[in-house]
RNA sequence: GGCGCCGUAGCAAAGUGGUAAUGCAGUGGACUGCAACUCCGCCAUCGUCGGUUCGAUUCCGACCGGCGCCUCCA
């Protein structure tokens, strides 16, 4: 079988053919960096991160480009609530997102453009729009005509009139219809702007992705990602400013939406004060438990976060570590007719690739020499595609859980303490030494080969 | 009001027109000085009610319950 995604333009799920099999190109709307990021943001990350490397094993050319939104409205009021340097503030907070995405396993993108750096391409991105009729100029602004558009609202399936219907903002007066987005707006003096034809100004927030695929990838992409909540409006928008200035070819013609998280049963709200950082996670949590939570549920459907998940999903990988544990070091081998890749190739199902996991982890084990050998390399090649059991099975035992734990030198301490109390046939004494252990969060494992441990 | 999504064991989560993967937890047993690890076994009829069908969790309809989006940046 080959790679199937699910097209939220088509409603369906299709067979996945590159519009260039030697230059795959796949764009995923990053950040607005004005804060740490919270776990819904790591969604898309670590999704697109699995297609990225699934597509990976299917083309040699993947350019997949994911931005930094740094200029926007919510940037700027943060810095001036803060007085900082809103190009300070931002770069600070893209380097903790790259931070969080890299503890998370998320490879790095092959283009990673920034909004501010791409003010020229929007520019001219507008004129074209203006000259074909799609925008006009008003009181410093610039708006997309979304009337001279015939089929604007096929992504989210909705009519300008059902739009307007529902809608609960105020119209500017300067719009000629309500349903026209900014692509422009001006600048007060000490607010961050450019100069552009129309005054002193900044680009709407829809614009950027429009201009850096194009200058990056092309006037058509292969797949256009992000969460469910862009489908409306930036993704519309964005469709109809890339189709509208490049004579109505389409810019991408996979749209891919991963679905929401919600925290214990709640959408993640400043209201409700819920807000799940990554950052503040990472510090309870492995991040590929993260990640691993993330790919137990298949990327479309609605996800909830809650602790009991989260410490479910860290005995989960204790688990697969645990069969690796004391097998050698292999390397990768993918398997492309595995029933784990093969679900990978269906529209992403990565709760079934991890199940695969299991069976194989089990079958390795069970196995022996060169058979054993083969079972891990298979293993490890299907976990490569998710950005999963990337660490040392031992050290992932050995690694310190949440704030801080007994020293390594205390542990093998104790237990040599512990082996004398055996050979001497005092196993209450050696019982305690291993509770003392174990309320320590220390396992003690016996073998013919002598105890080890782990952290647990 | 408009558009759309979801409802599978204690917690998660796949899936299929022919009586439901997988993980965690629980539980019975083997192993163990006792444990841990591991292994063997057990643990659901798929929100409710109708319809279509030889047969539906899977298709259709209604209802109940939960949720998302509906434009300038909450």
């Amino acid at each position: 079988m080959s790679l199937a995604l699910y097209n939220s333009l088509t409603r369906r799920k299709a067979p996945f053919t590159p519009l260039n099999p030697e230059r795959v190109t796949m764009y995923v709307c990053g950040p607005t960096v004005y804060n740490r990021v919270h776990i819904g943001n790591a969604r898309p990350a670590v999704v697109f991160d699995t297609l990225f490397r699934l597509l990976q094993t299917q083309y040699s050319n993947v350019v997949y480009a994911r931005n930094i939104t740094d200029i926007d409205d919510k940037i700027m009021n943060t810095a001036a609530a803060s007085g900082e340097d809103i190009s300070e503030l931002s770069t600070r907070f893209a380097q903790a997102y790259f931070d969080d995405m890299a503890a998370l396993n998320c490879l790095e993108p092959s283009i990673i453009p920034y909004a501010t750096q791409h003010i020229p391409e929007m520019i001219s991105m507008i004129e074209r729009l203006i000259a074909k009729g799609h925008a006009y100029s008003a009181d410093g602004h610039v708006l997309f005509a979304v009337q001279s558009m015939p089929n604007y609202g096929a992504l989210s399936g909705r009519s300008l009139e059902d739009m307007l219907a529902g809608a609960r903002v105020e119209v500017a007066e300067y719009k000629q219809y309500a349903g026209d987005f900014v692509l422009w707006k001006p600048s007060a003096d000490h607010e961050p702007g450019w100069q552009s034809p129309w005054g002193y100004g900044r680009p709407g927030w829809h614009l950027e992705c429009s201009a850096m695929i194009e200058k990056h990838l092309g006037e058509t992409i292969d797949i256009h990602g992000g969460g469910q909540d862009l489908i409306f409006p930036h993704h519309e928008n964005e469709i109809a400013q890339s189709c509208c200035a490049n004579d109505g070819q389409p810019v991408a013609r996979y749209w891919l939406h991963n679905g929401f998280i919600n925290i214990d049963g709640e959408k993640m709200s400043k209201s409700l004060g819920n807000f799940r950082m990554v950052n503040d996670l990472l510090k309870q949590y492995p991040g590929e438990v993260l990640r691993y939570v993330i790919l137990s549920s298949h990327y479309r459907s609605e996800q909830n976060f809650g602790k009991e998940l989260l410490d479910s999903a860290w005995r989960s990988l204790d688990s697969l570590y645990g069969y690796l544990r004391g097998v050698p070091a292999g390397t990768a081998k993918l398997n492309k007719a595995s029933a784990g890749y093969q679900a990978l190739l269906d529209d992403l199902n990565s709760p079934v690739a991890i199940s695969e996991l299991y069976r194989l982890g089990k079958e390795m084990h069970a196995a022996e020499g060169e058979q054993q050998a083969q079972l891990r390399d298979e293993l490890l090649g299907l976990s490569d595609i998710m950005g999963l059991l990337q660490q040392d099975a031992d050290q992932w035992f050995k690694n310190i859980r949440g704030d801080q734990g007994i020293s390594e030198a205390d542990i093998e301490a104790l237990i040599v303490e512990r082996q004398q109390a055996k050979a001497n046939k005092d196993y209450t004494g050696a019982d305690k030494v291993r509770q003392d252990l174990l309320d320590q969060g220390v396992v003690l494992e016996d073998s013919r080969e002598g105890t080890s441990w782990r952290r647990s």
